[in-house]
DNA sequence: ATCTACCGATACGGTCGCGTATGGAGCCGC
DNA sequence: GCGGCTCCATACGCGACCGTATCGGTAGAT
């Protein structure tokens, strides 16, 4: 048997006393399933071993699920409404547009979210295969680039050049952890992420915290 | 004991004879194998299914190949060689900078390059969890950006700036296929590449107005 | 014509994972 | 304690692939 995943059945609270309250919810087998995905794509998200690192049996995974197809669904909407719930916060901080790209740009790079883009570009890898999937990636983009082209929109940038700008922002992103780390050092990525923000041409256009874009 | 399969110093030249020559080389298997590859990543790479899409069985393959891996490990080295030939014969070319980086984005944009870039994707995909193909890649990603590094440096930025430029490029070239195609439109991916290509600061340089773009 | 590489077909054993069917243990309310 | 409900264990049947073994056919060399 494969031991490679540990999470045990550790997220299980419940009131367990004694006799114990084996319950597992969806939400954990949802759970289990990103943490695979992550660093296994989506072909590694496979009914049985996920039962052995539940240390419980199929038994379970068909009792919350139809079939292998429902847990992927499932994984896929929690996915895109927790990527647009992130963005939506984002969009009501009262920081400086410049600040809040700033600290997305590090909320992709920095922090070891090696998992998150690992998620990310499973899920899109997969999506591009299949239709629903597809879906909620193209809502959770067209979320992603209207705010991120609105803050651009805020710098100065006209509405086409801050489009332009969103969609190098998360080509950006996404570029990082598709490239090798060695060659894409820190302070390379730095500097790419000052020539992103710089400063849009002096227009003498006053920033329109109110851009529109439709998607 | 199984027959030592002969793969080594394969030489491929008698045909021009006769129409028979239903025979299938090493190459057959693994032109097909990216075929696949392209629509299906590594997963899809299958022996048996493989076998029926040249319309043989897998008694051929074990006769070319050892294994599943050993096909892999072929398809990612001639992927390889590839990219980075491709690469060597760009930078011989006698054409401005600004008009290869242009070429290079057509060529990564175009839209009959999709298979490319799945291969590009699902290569690397793959790579993260392996390491003589991860090698590869990072091969590939030090050929391309040395030189497109090379390219910006010859467009007056400094080699800081011309790494995290070439960085950015490459980024955007993969996030211009894992984006959505409906937002990242032609218009705003024209107006991303001008932003990348735009002049260096001060060092004298022929402004350049507009960029046109082929529709 | 025979020998012999080369190349592919058949057939087989084995693993993995999906989905189903069914039983059983714990926890109700009555 | 009795049905009833929830959650999981067990046990199959089945298909998809991997890799091996073995044999047949074809083409060129002798």
């Amino acid at each position: 048997m494969a031991r490679k995943h540990r999470s045990g059945a550790a997220k299980i609270k419940s009131q367990g006393t004694k006799s114990h309250t084996p319950k597992l919810d969806a939400q954990a087998w949802i759970d289990a399933a990103l943490e695979t995905l992550a660093d296994g794509g989506i072909e590694a998200v496979r009914v049985e071993p996920l039962a052995a690192a539940l240390a419980v049996t199929k038994g379970s995974f068909y009792w919350h699920f139809a079939d292998r197809r429902a847990l992927l669904d499932a994984v896929f909407t929690q996915w895109a409404s927790g990527r647009i719930e992130a963005i939506r916060e984002q969009m009501a901080s009262p920081e400086p547009p410049r600040m809040m790209l700033t600290r997305l740009a590090d909320l992709y790079t920095r922090h070891g979210n090696v998992k998150g883009l690992a998620i990310e570009l499973a899920i899109r890898s997969f999506a591009s295969g299949d239709e629903s999937a597809s879906k909620l990636v193209h809502q959770v983009d067209t979320e992603r680039l209207t705010h991120v082209t609105r803050l651009f929109g805020a710098l100065g940038w006209e509405l086409v050049d801050a489009q332009a700008r969103a969609v190098l922002f998360y080509s950006y992103l996404f570029g990082q952890s598709l490239l090798d780390a060695e060659i894409a050092t820190p302070v390379v990525s730095a500097r790419a992420l000052d020539a992103l923000l710089a400063e849009a041409p002096a227009q003498g256009a006053s920033p329109d915290p109110e851009q529109q874009s439709p998607a």
